[in-house]
DNA sequence: GTCTATAATCGGATAGAC
DNA sequence: GTCTATCCGATTATAGAC
């Protein structure tokens, strides 16, 4: 079975994702992931413990996708990414984004800075950091509608040639 | 002095933006507006309530705002608007963002209506509908920076200028 | 490494005086 | 309309058995 602490931070986010972090209590979090309190207490000392384990794990994928997604055409995969949630990356950040303004975690420094990496793949694209920084805030707002749980519709083929319009001029 | 109620609301914002949805008890709000948690209750029936009144105070600003800057020029309106927080409506938006996630109360919906309305007012400005959306993600990217407390960096006036060319070509 | 039981605390809500 | 006192449930965390 697969790691204990990592069944625990997956039944994490999904409590944080379906009912927010009021919910998020160690026991349900513990029955979630198929353990007893004191299992959960054992990998995590405490809640804070628990919720930097996330921005931990939210830290790690970033670096792993800033370096697989390198040579594809950033553009696309950042836009891709911005309105998927079924990869772990963005799973991840979703479920990090409940946690915004919890007191101890500096969960919005984590969160910042897994945005902002993408700034750094995108520069490999895109030349004028004007156009980057519009690009990025297009990024930005479409996280901020998958938070408010808008239906993920894709984002039209339409916008995404305007924006790559001006990615290339 | 103002109204118990509405002295109660600004407290309520007060604690949600500095210490986050967890120190937003009902005793640390009371403190804050110098009532009694008794003479909270009074005026809002339960938690539930308090954060509902939240949300209208929510929608009742939104509504004032759209009316009175329906004249002005939309875009830069919009987009000023999304990167200050010191005007009340930011505020209190700004303060329901706090708020995702929390059971029993419909804070998701009333935020994407009070986003959603600004493409009413911009739409007097802005004819393509693709642009307009453009503008739009912009625009929520950038509260999605505020509510990570970014710093309040006003938008460069090079991007405007770029977003304006868009919207007028 | 995982469990049960329990201690200690905190927060929401009620009742009733003023 | 506002306060104090109190009750009750939920939650975090600890202790110790297996």
């Amino acid at each position: 079975m697969r790691e204990t602490k990592d069944r625990i931070l997956d039944a994490l986010e999904c409590v944080l994702i379906e009912s927010g972090p009021a919910a998020a209590t160690l026991e349900t979090v513990a029955a979630r992931a198929q353990v007893s309190k004191g299992g959960l207490l054992y990998h995590f000392g405490g809640k804070e413990a628990l919720f930097n384990g996330l921005l931990d794990r939210l830290r790690e994928l970033g670096a792993k996708d800033a370096s697989t997604q390198n040579d594809r055409g950033a553009l696309a995969a950042y836009l891709a990414t911005s309105s998927r949630a079924e990869d772990a990356y963005t799973r991840t950040l979703l479920a990090s984004m409940r946690l915004i303004g919890t007191p101890g975690i500096d969960v919005e420094n984590a969160i910042a800075d897994s945005l902002d990496h993408w700034a750094d793949v995108l520069a490999t694209t895109i030349d004028d950091p004007l156009v980057r920084r519009l690009v990025m805030l297009v990024g930005d707002g479409l996280y901020l509608r998958a938070l408010l749980g808008a239906q993920r519709r894709p984002l039209d083929d339409d916008l995404v040639g305007l924006i790559e319009s001006l990615a290339t001029r």
